[in-house]
DNA sequence: CTGTTAGCGCCTTCAC
DNA sequence: GTGAAGGCGCTAACAG
């Protein structure tokens, strides 16, 4: 257990095995052209030293590094915590490793700032390429691979994956709409949210085709929280005239609703139907199941990967903006309106 | 928008300066003995050309760059997320920046291999110190600064942040004891994790402390999921003798419960108490509060970051394991045994 | 098959 | 105050 300094380089162990640094480095990177026995001896060299190559070497050496950098603002959102799932297994497949920087809250006023510098800093260094999960920034100064999941505009200066989240909220409302639902609550997310701003935008879309106005009264603002979903549905129900149904911007404001439904003494779906978003885990054993707009964001994941390994070994990108589809899951929290008999 | 080749290095901010690559690297790291001139005018010629430094070149000379690796095997578990979170916001206030290696999936047979492969990877190299949360390794191969949340063994080669799980089950025990309670369900976690077999033993040990003999019907093996908590339930709620209280080894298992007991058409606590543990966010809102162990996750990574810190700095550490008390949150989930009348 | 040589981008003496 | 030179650990030519 030789260990001169703190860390046993290359060079110690071609000294130790009597050898030169370079065929130390041949066996490292499983070049053909080494001898069995050296390769063997080698090897055991390595195991007995403990050697482990450094990335910051190897990394500044051959700008190559088999390490993809994921940037996201906030694990606690479950959209970005399935974000990660889904790139993590696509890229286990694959001989890339998985490097996440978080900045821990997203609320946080630092965090454009950090996001940008840590682009820099992981992109030319240790990373051949980088994801940026619902970027705060437009543009980014690199000229490396970098793919960003959920943008905030359409048109960016890089490849990009976004949720259909407009169309997604249309296909929930029409669902409503089409069971005869005509007064409709929707409960919405964080406005500084992209996806928030598109679900809502979607609401109000599906209401003016099917010629409903607008209630103001009937959206309520939330933040993508179970707590809140559950307030703005207090209030929801004690509207003079209060909704038939429930639209929520995410699964986990809906499960908020239908909990503050059914302290209220009413039912889901019989006095009111809810629909989520997201199709996270527990929509589909909360209360039976709940009807949901699945946006397949472990697959947005993938997705990503994708283009992004694509983009790091130069082959060409077919799509620079992959829309990711969503598909209505119909559960058991909504059913057609119940109309007064008569 | 000068950029030759792909990086914009110190070499062509120092050119485009006209100055050498040491005064550039000065004004870099702040030295005070640079021309004030000089120094904005580097500065500015920087901004311009939108460079950064090359973390894998800087730690390769300096053998420095604040950054703290964390490594964890899978973010779906709450505990894991909320130490991230706790470690997070500790880093922030600190002078590093967080790098996060997850394995993405806890159940992967490769994770051992993956985990003792990332420490080595990101220490020695880019990371001035590592965290890993729940080991599975009980011993790694490095020299560099490394601190364990919550490793299987009490002792191990180097300095650990443990919660006393076993004590903190054996709080909630008494506590349901104390309530009157004799016939208490367990609803287990995952038995691969340490700390749902140290949750298990605390329940056995107030068993046995208050002379009640073990049912083993009683315990039910669950994976700490909501799912699993909901059927490992169903099944303690269909014993021909129904426990009166229901402890489950997280929350979110007790979140499940609650619900397969309402589904049975029971009431919380009147016909059976429910205490969890954890004390995640949803615990303090679900059925007006779960009465649950809170184990202070975040102050978890909060204390490692403190210690690894130390460490790095080569500062003595006062203790070697720091044990993170748990407190009881008495809630409404949980209620003295209603007798029979008589 | 293996050793030698030359840097990758940066920081750190040591001169000037 | 600033520049030049050396080397961190590693890989990629080129010789032998």
């Amino acid at each position: 257990m030789a260990r001169k300094k703190s860390t046993v380089t290359i060079q110690d162990v071609a000294a130790a095995a009597g050898v030169s640094v370079s065929t130390v480095s041949r066996v490292l990177n499983n070049k053909d052209d080494v001898a069995e026995e050296t390769y063997e001896n080698i090897q055991r060299v390595i195991k007995e030293l403990g050697y482990t190559s450094s990335l910051a070497a190897k990394s500044m050496r051959s700008r190559k590094t088999n390490v993809i950098g994921l940037i996201v603002s906030d694990l606690n959102q479950s959209f970005c915590l399935n974000v990660v799932k889904g790139v993590n297994r696509a890229i286990e497949r694959l001989d890339y490793d998985l490097l996440v920087y978080t900045g821990g809250d997203s609320t946080d006023r630092t965090w454009p700032v950090r996001e940008r510098q840590y682009v820099s800093l992981l992109n030319g260094s240790i990373t051949d390429g980088i994801i940026v999960v619902t970027p705060t920034a437009e543009t980014f100064s690199t000229n490396f691979p970098l793919v960003a999941i959920d943008p905030h505009r359409d048109s960016t200066d890089f490849p990009a994956v976004i949720a259909t989240n407009r169309i997604g909220a249309m296909s929930a409302m029409e669902h409503l709409l089409g069971l005869g639902h005509r007064r409709i609550g929707f409960i919405g997310g964080r406005p500084d949210l992209q996806s928030a701003i598109r679900r809502l935008e979607g609401y109000k879309d599906s209401l003016r085709q099917a010629n409903i106005p607008l209630d103001p009264d009937l959206i309520q603002i939330g933040d993508f929280t179970q707590e809140t979903g559950y307030r703005c549905a207090k209030k929801l129900i004690s509207l003079p005239e209060r909704p038939t149904a429930i639209f929520a911007a995410n699964d986990k404001s809906a499960i908020g609703a239908i909990e503050a439904i059914i302290d209220a003494g009413l039912t889901v779906p019989n006095d009111i139907s809810v629909v989520g978003f997201d199709n996270i885990e527990e929509a589909s054993c909360v209360h039976g199941g709940i009807t949901t707009v699945d946006q397949f964001i472990a697959d947005m994941g993938r997705v990503a990967v994708e283009m992004l390994v694509n983009l790091i070994q130069n082959k060409p990108i077919e799509n620079t903006l992959y829309r990711m589809p969503t598909r209505l899951l119909v559960r058991s929290t909504s059913q057609a309106l119940i109309t007064k008999a008569g």
